[in-house]
DNA sequence: ATCATGACTAATG
DNA sequence: CCATTAGCCATGA
């Protein structure tokens, strides 16, 4: 684990369930603007499966990106959450 | 130090 | 959407 990395998984860590970032800004938050390619590297690595959501991780351009387990179940991963973070809003509305 | 490898990016076709 | 090209960079051998 270089200190590089655990900067990587620790900014991912960070992103909220139903929203994404870009590699590039990963990559700037590490203080490596232009090693997107290398926060690829790292994350797939992925010591820590299922516990790092890697999966909030896209391309800059709005693609999708690459995905360990096949971009298949990332494309399904973001939309489960993305409809977790709706009921979440709506509990939030009716609780008061 | 050198070399190869990629879950990138941007541009092009 | 895919393929190619060139630039980029951490990482491991």
């Amino acid at each position: 684990m270089t200190p590089f990395a655990r900067k990587v998984y620790k900014i991912v860590l960070s992103i909220p369930i139903g929203q994404v970032r870009s590699y590039k800004w990963i990559a700037s938050k590490a203080g490596r603007p232009a090693a997107a390619r290398s926060v690829g590297q790292i994350l797939k690595q992925n010591p820590y499966p299922l516990f790092v959501p890697c999966h909030r991780v896209v391309k800059a351009n709005g693609g999708l990106g690459g995905y360990r387990w096949g971009k298949k179940t990332k494309q399904r991963l973001l939309e489960l959450e993305k409809e977790i973070s709706k009921a979440i809003l709506i509990t939030k509305k009716g609780k008061r």
